[in-house]
DNA sequence: AACCGTTCCAACCGCAAACGG
DNA sequence: CCCGTTTGCGGTTGGAACGGT
């Protein structure tokens, strides 16, 4: 009896996959009845479902309100800006996207946001035992990443523009500065010795500077891949990264 | 065609907050 | 205030789909 799991001794609860029956059910019975209570409904609209199932498959897949299909610009941009401010409240930030669902926030920010982001997630230890779990994965390796003008808790702002040289800097998850270089680098060996796939280098180029356009950088992701971002704000230019990333397929 | 690794997302789980008697 | 129940949240995972060899 695969899927079947036993709630009490007479009756079962399916698990998995919805089925389209079980869909229409669900859309049947809240239609007529609305909804009243998660947890003694299934029964009543004839559902081998918890109620916590009933209620995740209709507020993130069969609400009638729901936005289909892929993540506007504007939409991701408002992911960005709001991850920036708020981290990983993902329902903080699916109230300011009309028809997304935190979880559709949350899977879209993992597959395609998370490399270029980095991370602000603030977990809350719920238990010693978490708290200690915490405590050991933050032992692992800072967060490498790289933005232009960026301005972090501290303060600390970049300018990578009135460089003469090719520049790159590291930061940790909180953006505190680890490391700063103005030197000509081998990138490439900077993203080998750190085996990190997270790691985005950023190179000022004062060729293409001009003067109109003061904050263009180029962005050096690995030896075949170049592009070049204008952006003068954070929002803006991770907003640019996801847009060339994404046309890149890194 | 078969296999294998990767990506993506629907759905699960545990926990905490909110609710109500 | 207490305590049991319900709802909501965020992390995690199973497996389908896809791409490469």
């Amino acid at each position: 009896m695969a899927g079947l799991v036993f709630q009490h001794q007479m009756d079962y609860v399916k698990k998995g996959a919805w089925s389209t029956e079980e869909d229409q059910k669900l859309i049947d019975y809240i239609m007529q009845y609305r909804i009243w209570n998660w947890s003694h409904m299934p029964k009543f609209a004839g559902l081998s479902r918890t109620g916590k199932s009933c209620r995740l498959r209709w507020i993130n897949y069969l609400r009638p309100d729901l936005k289909k299909g892929p993540f506007s610009i504007e939409e991701v941009e408002i992911v960005i800006r709001m991850y920036q401010s708020l981290g990983n409240r993902w329902s903080a930030i699916a109230k300011e996207l009309p028809g997304r669902t935190d979880n559709e926030i949350k899977n879209f920010y993992h597959t395609h946001l998370k490399k270029h982001l980095g991370t602000k997630d603030e977990v809350k230890p719920k238990s010693r035992k978490k708290a200690k779990q915490i405590e050991m994965s933050n032992q692992k390796k800072p967060l490498i990443t790289t933005c232009p003008n960026i301005e972090g808790p501290n303060d600390q702002s970049l300018d990578f523009t009135n460089s003469s040289s090719s520049s790159y800097i590291t930061f940790d998850e909180n953006y505190e500065i680890l490391e700063t270089s103005n030197q000509e680098n081998d990138v490439t060996s900077i993203v080998n010795q750190v085996h990190d796939d997270n790691i985005v280098i950023l190179e000022s180029n004062p060729e293409s500077s001009t003067s109109s356009s003061p904050s263009s950088v180029d962005l050096h992701i690995n030896d075949f891949m170049d592009v070049s971002v204008h952006s003068s704000n954070v929002v803006d230019f991770w907003l640019d990264l996801y847009l060339a990333a994404d046309n890149l397929k890194i």
